[in-house]
DNA sequence: TGCCAGGCCCTCTTTAGGGCCTT
């Protein structure tokens, strides 16, 4: 990751799914990456003004109780909103967080600008030979060190940050004439899977 | 009671179907 280079890495827990079929965010959390360094970070609860079923109780840890004492979604969210400016952002399968982030930003009439980054799809790429692509398999994939509970939006935003770092780590490695920008990065999740190699390859002769 | 999303990717594909990921 270059010196100019910053990344948000995010995570939502929610009360499901969709939020087309009225789900809503229960916890917002993100890491802030500069130089390949953790300096900042945030989390917090949001009560979404009803309940969450006994199933996302249980898969998140998150309960009823926790979220009746939580400050309303408007307000979490306009602070989230502060917290990321501009910068571009990262998460895990991001096409569900940026869709749970888009929806809750515009109940608060607000939007989000910022060009979205998916680990998933980079690791489908990079780390084709893991046994999946969940962040739980690719943390212990790549031998990453870890204290703490996965499904809570904190841990896990701190693992896919962890995962990038490494993924990068990887490409640096093996490809040392390239930058692994953040612009390379999303081209990068755009190419064809078994195309990847070849590419970096090129990009390497083209940046010599 | 039963059902519930959507984007991405692969392939025995493209006039489609199904698995993977996220909560």
């Amino acid at each position: 990751m270059t010196a100019a280079n910053s990344l948000i890495v995010l995570d939502f827990e929610t009360t499901g799914l969709s939020p087309d079929q009225g789900d809503r965010a229960i916890e917002i959390a993100a890491v802030k990456l500069q130089r390949g360094q953790v300096v900042d970070e945030f989390q917090a609860l949001m009560n979404p003004g009803r309940r969450v079923n006994s199933f996302i109780e249980s898969y998140t840890g998150i309960s009823n109780e926790m979220l009746s004492s939580a400050a309303p979604c408007e307000q979490v969210m306009g602070e989230f909103y502060q917290f990321i400016g501009d910068t571009p952002l990262l998460a895990h399968n991001a096409s569900f967080d940026m869709k749970f982030l888009n929806g809750e930003f515009a109940r608060i009439g607000l939007s989000c600008n910022s060009p979205a980054l998916c680990s998933l799809l980079t690791a489908r790429r990079l780390l084709p030979d893991a046994p999946n692509h969940k962040l739980g398999t690719l943390v212990d994939y790549l031998g990453i060190d870890h204290d703490g509970q996965y499904h809570r939006a904190l841990f896990d935003a701190q693992m896919t940050a962890q995962v990038w770092l490494a993924m990068l780590e990887q490409i640096e490695q093996a490809y040392p004439d390239v930058t692994p920008s953040i612009e390379l990065m999303m081209a990068l999740a755009k190419r064809p899977k078994k195309q990847v190699p070849a590419w970096l390859d090129k990009q390497s002769v083209v940046r010599v």
